[in-house]
DNA sequence: CTACGGGCTGGAGTGCGGTTCAGGTCAAGC
DNA sequence: GCTTGACCTGAACCGCACTCCAGCCCGTAG
């Protein structure tokens, strides 16, 4: 498929997928009369990329690892590494989430209250 | 106190919290001969500031907020508003994460095969 | 044959969130 | 009174992850 094609599959715009080769995220395709054309499997390996970036990871460390799946099975337990630590940053991020999503509620809470409080005052000048 | 002190108890740099009231999100505070003398207060401010960042907020949004706080009681409602939206963004944003530490989880099991797997092969190697 | 849509390149530009720098001032301790 | 260290300002600079642009090529439809 092309790249315009690509883009829809993916989401990521056409710019970003040369980006993307640019930089070694994703392999050059074969060409046909300089256009590339890309395997159907690339949509598969860039939703993998997409999760990765979602995760936090920098491009950088996502092209580690694009090198070395490219090296092959010789570098699968360094990859596993790379995804564990990936993971257990992930969990991490998910309790620095929740704690921050507790404050927020705390302080609706509170502003709960003042509204609550406000509206009373209001009710009683209506009521004199 | 000075803000060399602040920074310490706020973990933000000195250029950051200068950077900070710049944009409007810290109050300017009272000075002696130049230089920024703190109220104890500010300290609770930046950790609130410290966690709407960590939510994912803008400082743009920040300031917006900042913004309201001071003009004081009568954007109350507005300000919960906002926690509410970003508390929103948080528990989305917590979903998003989980849905990548399971497929993260899933791969790595992946990996546990096939280097099992390869295990195998090399001890059938070395039997023979 | 020509117009058009899509793709190509290299390189410059963007937005965010700071960070660093040059060149000063000020206050306290020795 | 001099040194030291913290602080001041405005402006330039940084890294990341794109995004856009000029000017080109190519294939297909009318």
């Amino acid at each position: 498929m092309k790249i315009g094609q690509l883009s829809e599959l993916t989401g990521l715009s056409i710019d970003t997928l040369r980006y993307y080769e640019k930089i070694g995220l994703i392999e050059p395709p074969y060409r046909k009369s300089g256009q590339r054309l890309y395997d159907p499997d690339a949509v598969r390996w860039i939703d993998f990329l997409k999760a990765l970036k979602a995760t936090g990871m920098s491009l950088e460390d996502m092209k580690r690892y694009a090198l070395m799946r490219a090296k092959g099975n010789a570098t699968a337990a360094n990859r596993r590494v790379m995804l564990e630590t990936q993971h257990a940053l992930v969990l991490k991020r998910i309790e620095e989430l929740n704690a921050c999503a507790a404050l927020l509620d705390y302080k609706i809470a509170n502003y709960h209250d003042i509204e609550a409080r406000h509206e009373q005052a209001d009710n009683r000048r209506n009521a004199r």
